[in-house]
DNA sequence: GCCTTGTGTACAT
DNA sequence: TACACAAGGC
């Protein structure tokens, strides 16, 4: 539940960002709240007993996106209820009792869709499925973790200890709980919103003077939680009230005084100040774990004028064995009996061959395991950058030449689609429709990690110290000189140009000159995965059965579709091929992977390099599944100017045809001050990098987080900016409400969008749309006919100039 | 008019 | 679990 109303409270400190820029970074999460939402999915299954691992596929695709950012994820989950939280449990138990009642009463009159309504409503998140997602992390190297209580507090332990520098979760309870950096409403493309505590003193109306973060603490509690609700009539804004004006250090005198704070008659009973601060003290010093010592601690160390045993309410110590068998995620923390024998000694994972080198990306529970050093993520970095504000800059790409090998694989896929109609057919057909995902996954696996901006440190230790002295092929020219002409000659042909993706040599292909794929078992959708859970005590019995306790339930439900959930069981990898080592992506991020010193990024690309493609019950692949290409547009030819009227960057093709919103992605690069645009409408030999410099402020909902100088306009006029784009450019960082407001018709047409881009392209077999969801929306307008494709003709080299602001 | 409170709805596929 | 919205209290 939370804290009511928060997260909208704190909208001023909303920061938009993306997980990935905190790669090589620990994130530690909220296991339920992925739970929870992926057994929305498959609520009818689980509250009819049957067998289903769709919440386990939902949660992988987070991490695994995670992983392929050289991210290193840790999953929280909850433990034992706390007495504190014994009311919210109990009325939330009654209201998943009473939406079964009434689901058997719905289907008994017939009535499906309340009856699923109803179902949705009593989702339940068993330890059965924790263990579940448990054993599927562990094989990819994931951390997992049970707390002795709640997971909220545990998660605010792992980051006050440095185990884990970001939280991800869905509950505004985090920040009371102490978290410095805590990222909501994260979705499959890691973009959510951030925020610190630091900033917090900004949004209350406490005088920074006065603010400590205990007020913001009680200001919570005072408005309602979950350990206490709030007096009848006062919410988050009176609370910020009575803390404004409140001078009174202890808060039982404060609370004794709250009607006259507040110019009411309200009555505050002993009752509720008692519980006041047993819910403050709940906050403060709940048990947790700490994987590190291997024993339970308070959250926070108990202070001389608290008694811990006076504490019962914020949990009871366990002893050490049964505590770290908990941790473990041993033991049913419902009925208490040990139902997994996990061991971190012994245990070594399925699907990562590899150990990391870094100490703080091994496992929580190796006994080499080291917290991350706490070093400003970007603060050192910023006062050494080189001042770019007014400047334009010239950022050249290396682009490559096509391949002979890759013009025929063009062809071949063009051929793969004969028309419209086929197209359209692949959209509407539901498990082809799945494979498309799988693609984009599969893209999204293969190539964002590449486009990530990695300057070699070693060169370049402070690398925008002297951006022009360490780089010489970047070029700065000042804002007055208009001439948008590039003298070509000018330019040294970089041999390496760091703004440039990664070489295409180095890059993984899909391959269709390599052998049939063979059938392997899926990564986490082995039958073997669930293995444990079907051998332990509270196994729900066999496939198809439904528990004793669900029976009356499931005799009253007659599925329609039956086996939808094999798609998912059946998963073919494509096997490498040995004799192809150049073409063998699998190789070549291995090869990549051990030229750089952080072994870590092995087990990630272990991660990303696969491609799957889905098959149906049978086994049989897919024809419509293969990876595809990308598309045969370049953006080579295209420049970036700033056009007065619109205040805003536009782009001009050379032979004068202007296109507007060409900007598909907005990725944070690894350093401070520096924003990478990912121009992503070509194939990945004339992507171009464009580096983003600004101090404005946000506008059009794009926004860099603080450490960063803010944005640039981009793409949008200033007339449309309020996060809205006249064109459907996606733009990542929205707010979910402005999404709403600016592109829910976008979002609504997403589908149509899409079709038109297949028909737009179907016309030219050559060409064909990058099923990216970057691009899914964008280009709305012609702009991208077939007829300005063309390819790089100056040298490999792609000029662009963006005026920095 | 501000604020709280209750209700309805989405969540994933 | 959170958000949007409407109703109602102060």
């Amino acid at each position: 539940m939370g804290i009511q109303g928060l997260l909208p409270f704190l909208k001023k400190i909303h920061e938009p960002v993306n997980v990935a820029q905190f790669a090589g970074c620990t994130v530690a999460i909220d296991a339920y709240c992925w739970l929870h939402k992926g057994a929305f999915s498959c609520a009818e299954k689980l509250a009819l007993g049957e067998k289903t691992d769709q919440y386990v596929y939902y949660c992988m695709k987070y991490i695994n996106y995670m992983l392929s950012k050289n991210i290193k994820p840790v999953m929280v989950f909850d433990g034992c209820h706390l007495p504190s939280k014994k009311n919210v449990e109990k009325s939330r138990r009654e209201k998943r009792e009473l939406n079964k009642k009434k689901a058997a009463q719905f289907l008994r009159e017939g009535k499906r869709a309340e009856a699923r309504e109803c179902l949705q409503r009593c989702i339940d998140i068993t330890p059965e499925m924790a263990l579940e997602l448990m054993n599927t992390c562990r094989d990819r190297g994931v951390d997992c973790i049970v707390a002795p209580y709640e997971a909220d507090a545990q998660l605010a332990y792992l980051n006050k200890i440095g185990v884990a520098q970001v939280i991800i979760t869905e509950d505004s309870d985090l920040l009371l709980f102490g978290c410095e950096k805590v990222l909501f409403k994260m979705d499959h493309a890691g973009n959510g919103i951030l925020i610190e505590r630091k900033r917090l003193n900004e949004v209350t109306d406490i005088q920074s003077g006065h603010y400590l973060f205990d007020k913001f603490r009680y200001m919570c509690i005072l408005s309602g939680c979950d350990y206490l609700p709030s007096l009848s009539g006062i919410g988050l804004a009176r609370a910020n009230k009575v803390f404004k004006i409140a001078r009174q250090a202890d808060i039982k005198q404060l609370l004794k005084k709250l009607p006259t704070y507040l110019k009411s008659s309200i009555s505050v009973p002993q009752e509720y100040i008692d519980g006041f601060v047993a819910a403050n003290n709940t906050f403060l010093y709940q048990f947790v774990y700490d994987p590190l010592q291997r024993r339970l601690v308070p959250l926070n160390p108990y202070p001389q004028d608290v008694n811990p045993d006076e504490l019962s309410y914020a949990g009871s110590p366990f002893p050490a064995k049964k505590a770290l068998q908990i941790a473990l995620g041993n033991v049913n923390i419902y009925s208490g009996e040990i139902f997994a024998s996990f061991d971190p000694e012994t245990f070594v994972p399925k699907y990562v061959k590899k150990k990391p080198q870094m100490l703080h990306m091994l496992s929580i529970w190796d006994k080499n395991y080291r917290v991350k050093p706490r070093v400003p993520l970007h603060e050192t970095q910023v006062a050494d950058r080189p001042n770019l504000k007014g400047k334009e800059i010239t950022v050249k790409a290396n682009l490559k030449k096509r391949s002979p090998h890759k013009r025929v694989r063009e062809v071949e896929d063009a051929q793969e689609v004969k028309s419209n109609t086929e197209l359209y057919d692949m959209y509407h057909s539901p498990v082809k429709k799945r494979a498309r995902v799988a693609n984009i996954d599969r893209n999204d696996d293969e190539e964002k990690p590449e486009e990530e901006f990695k300057p070699d440190p070693k060169n370049s230790p402070r690398f925008f110290n002297s951006l022009s002295e360490a780089h010489p092929e970047v070029k700065v020219e000042s804002e007055n000189e208009t001439d948008n002409d590039v003298d070509q000659e000018n330019i040294v042909s970089p041999r390496r140009n760091i703004f440039a993706s990664k070489s295409p040599s180095k890059r993984p292909r899909f391959n269709l000159n390599a052998p049939k794929p063979k059938q392997l078992k899926s990564r986490f959708f082995a039958n073997n995965s669930i293995s444990k859970t079907e051998d332990s005590a509270f196994s729900k019995g066999e496939s198809g059965k439904s528990s004793p306790k669900n029976e009356g339930l499931s005799s009253l439900y007659k599925p329609v579709h039956s086996n939808t959930a094999n798609v998912y069981s059946s998963v073919t990898h494509h096997a490498s091929n040995d004799s192809e080592v150049a073409q063998d992506p699998k190789k070549d991020l291995e090869k990549q992977a051990s030229d750089e010193s952080d072994l870590s990024s092995v087990s990630i690309t272990e991660v990303s390099k696969h491609h799957f493609k889905f098959s149906d019950a049978k086994g049989n692949n897919s024809p419509k599944s293969s990876p595809k290409g990308g598309s045969a547009f370049k953006w080579s030819k295209f420049k970036f100017n700033r056009t007065s009227s619109t205040d805003s960057l536009s782009v001009s093709h050379k032979n004068s045809k202007e296109v507007k919103n060409p900007f598909k992605k907005v990725v944070y690069s690894n350093q401070p001050n520096r924003k990478q645009l990912m121009i992503k409408g070509g194939n990945s030999e004339s992507q171009t990098v464009v580096l983003i410099d600004s101090d404005e402020d946000s506008t059009c909902g794009l926004q860099i987080p603080a450490p960063f100088p803010r944005t640039e306009k981009i793409g949008v006029s200033s007339a449309t900016n309020k996060g809205k784009t006249k064109s459907g450019c996606r733009v990542s960082g929205l707010s979910k409400r402005s999404k709403k407001s600016s592109s829910s018709q976008d979002t609504s047409n997403k589908q149509h969008n899409l079709k038109d881009m297949f028909a737009k392209f179907a016309h030219n077999k050559s060409e064909k749309p990058r099923l990216n969801h970057d691009t899914i929306d964008c280009d709305k307008d012609d702009a991208f006919t077939p007829e300005t494709k063309s390819y790089p003709t100056s040298k490999n080299t792609s000029v662009q100039r963006v005026l920095m602001k």
